[in-house]
Order: C-alpha cells, then sequence, then structure tokens
DNA sequence: CCACTAACGCAATGATCTTTGCGTTAGAGT
DNA sequence: ACTCTAACGCAAAGATCATTGCGTTAGTGG
C-alpha cells in the first residue's frame, strides 16, 4: 500500500531544521516577532511553505521550542540546598536576560491555545521541573528538607519572581534571589 | 498670542477614550496585539488618526493602561494578613483569567521596550504594589512581622507564582495559594 | 463673535503580509 | 529501478497595514 501516514524525513527534516535555527537566529538578533516572510529569507525556503506548515509565528515558535532541547539551565551540585538553589536562580535571571530566551518566552505565553498546544507545553515544562528537581531530592537526603517537601511547588517558587520581573516589572531578576531563597528556605519547614 | 500649545480638550478627548474603549473591548475579544485600523473601526475613528498619534498599538497600550485606573484588585482588611492576603491571591487569580486582564498582561509582555513604555510600566506596577502594600503595614502594626519588612518583595511573591502558572505553566494558578501563603510567612521571619 | 490652528477625516499610495493554484522535486514503498 | 505522492518552490492575486497630502472641523484665545 502507499500508505497514508506523513512523510517526516529527508527534505521536510532539512526544511523543518533551517526554519527552526533561522528564527532562533532571528531572536538572537534581536528581533522580537519576525514575519514569516523574514524567517523563510533567512532559512532559504519559500514563504509559502512556513504559511502551509505553521501558519503563525507563534504556532512555529512553540513547535521550535520543544525541538531546541537547548533551553536547559545547568543543575549545580554545590553540595548545599541554598547555594544550589541561589546558583540556579542566578544562572535562571542571566538565561532568561536573553534574547533567544524572551522570544521564546513571549511566544510561549502569546500562542493560540490549541490543546496540542496545551500537551506540548506541559511536556516542555514538567521536563525541566523534572530535571530541576533533583536539587531538592538531595537537600532532602542530606536532611535539609523535610521527606514529603513538595519539589514543584518549591522550585515554582524560585522562578516564578524571575519571570515576573523579566517579563512583566522590569527591574533586576538577580536583585533579590538571596532574599528569595532564604525565605523560601526558612518557610519551608526545614529540619535544620 | 495663539499660544504653541496642545489641545487635549473637546473631540481630541472624546476620540481618545473612544479609542481606548475600542482597545480594551477587542483586549475582551481576545484580540492579544489588535492593528490600529482594527482598533479605529471599532472606535469608529480614522486610522490615520491613530498611526499621527500613537503610532503603534504599543505606545497606543501604554497610554491606555495609565488612563484606564479600573484596572485594581480589591485590597481586602480581615483583621489578620494571612487571611488577607489568601483573600488578594484568590481576587487576583480569578481578576488574571479575565480576558481583558490576560490581554493586558500579553500585551505588557510582549510589547517592544521603549524608554516611555518603560516609564509607563514601572508606574504601573509601582501604584499597584503600593497599593497593595497596607495589607503588609496591617500586618506590622498587628505584629504580625517585622517592622522591616520589605512589602514590595513580600508582595511580589505572593503574585508571582499566580502570574506564572496563567501565562506560562498553565496550570490553576488558585490551587496553591494556600501552600503558598503558609511558605511566605513562615519564612518571613514572623515573630508570633 | 471672529480669527486661528491643532487635530481630525478622507482617500490615494506604496509596502508588506497572506493565500492560493500549479508545476516540480525528492523521499517512501514495492 | 519504478511508481506514487507529500511537501516544496514559484509566482500571481488579494488582503491588510502603514504613510502621506489635503481639505474640513471644532476647540482656543482674543
Amino acid at each position: 500500500m502507499k500508505s497514508t501516514g506523513s512523510r517526516p524525513g529527508g527534505r521536510s527534516a532539512r526544511v523543518r531544521q533551517a526554519v527552526f535555527a533561522a528564527a532562533l537566529a532571528l531572536l538572537d538578533d534581536g528581533q522580537v516577532e519576525p514575519s514569516l516572510p523574514e524567517v523563510a529569507e533567512r532559512a532559504g525556503v519559500a514563504s509559502s511553505s512556513l504559511y502551509r506548515r505553521w501558519g503563525s509565528w507563534e504556532n512555529l515558535m512553540a513547535e521550535a521550542l520543544l525541538d531546541q532541547s537547548e533551553v536547559n539551565i545547568p543543575v549545580p551540585d554545590t553540595g548545599a540546598l541554598r547555594s544550589d538553589l541561589i546558583e540556579f536562580a542566578e544562572a535562571l535571571a542571566t538565561f532568561l536576560a536573553a534574547p533567544r530566551v524572551v522570544g521564546l518566552v513571549r511566544a510561549l505565553a502569546v500562542v493560540e491555545r490549541t490543546p496540542e498546544l496545551d500537551r506540548a507545553r506541559t511536556q516542555f515544562w514538567d521536563e525541566r521541573f523534572r530535571l530541576a528537581s533533583v536539587m531538592v531530592e538531595r537537600g532532602i537526603e542530606r536532611g535539609e528538607l523535610a521527606a514529603d517537601t513538595d519539589a514543584r511547588f518549591l522550585l515554582e517558587m524560585v522562578v516564578a519572581p524571575l519571570h515576573l520581573r523579566q517579563s512583566l516589572l522590569g527591574g533586576d531578576p538577580a536583585a533579590m534571589i538571596h532574599q528569595q531563597v532564604d525565605l523560601i528556605l526558612n518557610g519551608s519547614g526545614r529540619t535544620q
């Protein structure tokens, strides 16, 4: 049979990668929301292909996001939870200020809410929180936190203020990291 | 003399209000970033007037934001800081889910950063945190918090996770409000 | 009440985006 | 190797955005 399946191999894959690379490169150049024709030209493909495939910049970004897994913060292991969280938060603050990441986050915030995209976004964030959770787990093993500590919640408390400042308030996210981590650890019913 | 001054009265003021109302109405309809012609048509004015006056959707939003002060969360006074913060956070969570607010927040997050907009945004947030600070001040007066408590920081810790879930993560912001407030108060070196 | 003019509306223009038909190309299946 | 077809490129057509010149309107100041 000829199959009814899609065709993700070969040429399509090359176009896909070229487009993602071009899109991210435009973000790096400071472009906040490039048009599809701009992306197409930079990628060396026809803009009609982009319109047919993604339809909009937001949809393209959402896919590029899930594709490029280089969107990661290194998880430190300094031997103590407090310094781990501070180091992680500082790396995150720097990371969030990069043009590419600003563009990604904006796109994520604006993209149309479809069931597929919701699943993609959930998967994206779950994965990142899962990676960061090892810091909390090590903290629990060292006895710095109660065994039933909600790692996801704790990490949300760490990253949320950084995101808020970066995307809305506009201040310096890094300025309050120590204050934050101290508050969170102090309030997390630490055992020591 | 004939003066060189501007002319903010009468007709101009009517156009201004009509445009702001139309812009917010479009946000209510789910439009994230309406074009100036769209706003103009809804407002019943010529689009050329919008281009001359504001030049872009971003500039228009900045002015509309500062003009429409109806963007406020009622500040509760229940007699205890914990219940004040919980009530406030729950109202905020509901508020953030309203289409108009989703639009405003998205617009604020997506808008290009110009010096004017930075000032407008800073003023906007300063004013809102100032209003909410009375909760913290009353808490200090009641002896629930240390006198040198950083009200702005504490409030950022309250609102940040709600914003994060609403605009990025996608979960239910209200689900963790108690957990949040307990953590924050517990970690704020409360005196009781 | 009259003169002045900032701000407006209208309409033409050019730029850019978006859609669409059609022929072509290059992987996929046999 | 050969066939099939999804996805692509090209280019035309239409839609929308953005700019600009010019006449008109309605507050402003005397």
